[in-house]
DNA sequence: TTGGCGTCCTGGAGGC
DNA sequence: TGCCTCCAGGACGCCA
């Protein structure tokens, strides 16, 4: 599931790798992808143009070219983006490849998606921090995320802090994954009213979150089933984490039991004893 | 305005 | 072995 620091991993590692590269030909295998532009549109307007930057904001990848528009990839839950050097030919026998580039160099970014979730998006310069602010709340390690900000972002709030955390208007970039261990580090509950949090407990759980973040990006993400960076490589995050999927452990702060539970439809791990 | 739930989507795990 | 059901979850739409 990538989440910012998988996002951020794929951007760091593609950037020198399209920077400067044009997009020769563009293929869009699924009807899904583009929705509700068709595909052929898409394609059509994206092959030719040269890529002057990748940017990330939130879990959107945004591609600028030297000419309108951009292009905003979201890989939703099983999207990924693999770059290979030019082929010997051959047929790609890959179900899931829905998209192809094929750069001015010979290589190919295959744009890989099992459930078929991901989505590209055209947007024009103009549109697009309309179209990003509208959707999107701060950035975790942006300085700018202070805890004030998370305050007003929480205020009056009931629901519970996990659904908010979650909540892409509230912090841009989290997931399941790094809010259940973003609130671990901040030994918050996660089922707490989203708007009770104290002064201390803000800070708490600014702290926690960027330091989940922080870890996420420094070990290139998490594997546990479908991603890879774009050479193919597993993430090392699945090793650290604190509380995702360890029901049954032990808390690695205060050795009490991990439980699972389920909150804003998610499955839910925490510290029964230090997240309160 | 807020929050909960269903939907999309497919592979894998587990039960029978 | 084969079939069925459930689960995983990001974003969005709908409804109370």
């Amino acid at each position: 599931m990538p989440e910012l620091p998988e996002v951020e991993t794929i951007r760091r590692r593609l950037e020198p790798l399209l920077t400067g590269r044009r997009f020769e030909q563009v293929e869009i295998n699924d009807l899904r992808l583009t929705r509700p532009e068709p595909p052929e549109a898409v394609a059509h307007a994206l092959a030719g143009q040269r890529v002057r930057s990748l940017d990330r904001r939130g879990k959107y990848l945004i591609v600028t070219f030297e000419g309108d528009p951009r292009l905003l990839v979201h890989l939703r839950m099983t999207g990924n983006l693999r770059r290979h050097p030019a082929r010997q030919g051959g047929p790609d026998e890959d179900p899931y490849r829905r998209a192809l580039v094929r750069l001015d160099d010979g290589a190919e970014l295959v744009y890989r998606d099992v459930r078929r979730f991901g989505t590209w998006c055209l947007v024009s310069e103009g549109d697009l921090h309309p179209y990003l602010d509208e959707r999107l709340g701060l950035e975790p390690l942006d300085r700018a995320f202070t805890p004030a900000r998370l305050a007003a972002a929480l205020a009056g709030r009931r629901t519970a802090l996990k659904a908010a955390v979650l909540d892409q208007k509230v912090v841009a970039g989290i997931g399941n994954i790094y809010a259940d261990e973003g609130l671990w580090w901040a030994r918050l509950h996660p089922q707490r009213p989203a708007g009770s949090l104290d002064q201390d407990e803000l800070a708490a759980l600014r702290r926690g979150l960027r330091e989940a973040i922080r870890r996420g990006i420094e070990r290139q993400g998490a594997t546990l089933r479908d991603y890879t960076d774009p050479d193919g490589g597993a993430g090392q995050m699945q090793d650290e984490f604190r509380v995702y999927g360890r029901d049954g452990e032990r808390c690695l702060r205060c050795r009490s039991p991990i439980e699972k539970s389920r909150v804003a439809g998610r499955g839910t791990w925490f510290c029964t004893r230090c997240q309160t």
